[in-house]
DNA sequence: GAAATAGTTTGATCAATGTCGAACTGATAG
DNA sequence: CTATCAGTTCGACATTGATCAAACTATTTC
């Protein structure tokens, strides 16, 4: 996959976040405080949890918010853990400047 | 914690933005100074113009900007203006805080 | 290594979206 | 008053999107 505009990138983004289950997913994942030694919640297993939609779906969101740059995903043992991508989140803040 | 409210109106601001064509409006709106004597751009006919999409789907765009908060219109004389909705760019914004 | 937990892939279904052409309304110009 | 320009409404159509169940992979636990 090439560069893309950054137009496109920030229609993809945005995309991403048009989904009411995605939103609430970025939105836990930003608010999570970055490293902690104990890392509760923030596991995708968490979101399947507490969603009201099956793991299927929520595997598919999350990909969703990967490929848009919003997120990024590191497997821990077991789990996947979600983090934010700092700079996507500041890109958007910029746009609405 | 956000009020469940105020996600679906992010969602839904999201979603408008999410479509490149309707990204590419919102943004001539907005780099537009507010008020000027003689208004030149951000009259809908422009886009219809500039777009390459035709007028139906511009009329449909600018409803869903409208509709999702972003912007609003006013008739003037045979041109529709559009201008922004200052309050909801900045409720993004706070979103990305 | 068998069972359990975490997550993905596939394939299907159904709803929502983007686009157009045609026919319409409203304002202005001549 | 009629022609023209600006814009909307109305189907129609093709594409994308959200979701699920079933079957799969991967990791840990016993």
């Amino acid at each position: 996959m090439v560069k893309p505009r950054q137009d496109e990138r920030l229609s993809r983004a945005f995309k991403a976040l048009s989904n009411p289950t995605r939103l609430r997913i970025y939105q836990q994942i930003k608010n999570k405080p970055a490293s902690e030694p104990t890392d509760t919640g923030c596991k995708l297993v968490d979101f399947i949890n507490s969603l009201k939609v099956g793991a299927p779906t929520v595997s598919h969101h999350i990909k969703e918010l990967v490929n848009a740059g919003l997120i990024r995903v590191e497997r821990q043992g077991k789990f996947m853990n979600c983090y934010l991508e700092e700079d996507m989140k500041e890109e958007l803040r910029r746009f609405l400047e």
